[in-house]
DNA sequence: TTAAGTGCAAATCGTTTGCAGTTCG
DNA sequence: CGAACTGCAAACGATTTGCACTTAA
């Protein structure tokens, strides 16, 4: 299933190296152009391509963002965690919870689901902008 | 801000009933199809047009599923299910979890967030298909 | 050498928009 | 009538793919 990549290349390495340093959720164009900032050769093709291999690997998470874009961050291994996005002004809290963990987990196996994997966002008005 | 949306019309109309109908949540291609079986004259574009301003309304909820498309759903103020999905074949299973809405409340109250809502799915792969 | 990796340009796909015709009020 | 609303086709923006060229091993 995570057959692709077999090769070490300048490119894969930096992209790599991008998502270290941008530490949050970055979008395909957004480590595209850090990359050019920093001096790297790679073209947005290259980009997307190790994304997808580094997402097929489990290296990097891959969620949505609300205007539809995909935005990925590197993977602490399948660790999973949610965000608590304001709906005003899109500021998002990190969150982690093995309430939720455990509670997808336990209603697929009564399911009987395997491979299972989970999405959870809280969406509400932040302080700031609740006024 | 909803400045939109001042005649009330057939294709409208039946929007509102289709999203009223499919109770989960549906994607604009989705509505458009089922419209169309329900023997509606109107157009993709239309069903867009529309949900975008329901959508501005407050009315429909908004999310992005996994592959970047959106989906709608009639927004019956803050109640929530959520689903198991079969990443093989689609099927999808309704749950309830009082577990989940307490989470999402706590967790967003912890942190100053008013107006709460989320969106929690469970993804797997089900018996059938894991033959 | 040679398969994996890359870049460019063209192709997709969901969604939006321009514009001319239709309809509600 | 006149402003909303519609539909169609063209436009869009993010992502993917076909193909010829590079490059790591």
């Amino acid at each position: 299933m995570s057959e692709t990549r077999k090769r070490s290349t300048r490119q894969r390495e930096a992209v790599s190296r991008a998502l270290e340093g941008a530490g949050g959720f970055r979008s395909a164009q957004d480590l595209f152009d850090s990359l050019r900032d920093d001096g790297a050769k790679i073209s947005l093709t290259t980009v997307y391509r190790t994304l997808q291999y580094l997402a097929d690997e489990g290296s990097v998470d891959v969620l949505r963002s609300h205007d539809g874009e995909a935005i990925y961050r590197r993977c602490s291994s399948s660790e999973h965690h949610h965000h608590l996005v304001c709906r005003e002004c899109g500021a998002a809290v990190e969150i982690e919870s093995d309430e939720v963990e455990d509670w997808a987990k336990r209603v697929a196996t009564r399911h009987g689901f395997t491979s299972v994997d989970h999405l959870a966002e809280i969406y509400g008005v932040c302080q700031k902008c609740a006024g």
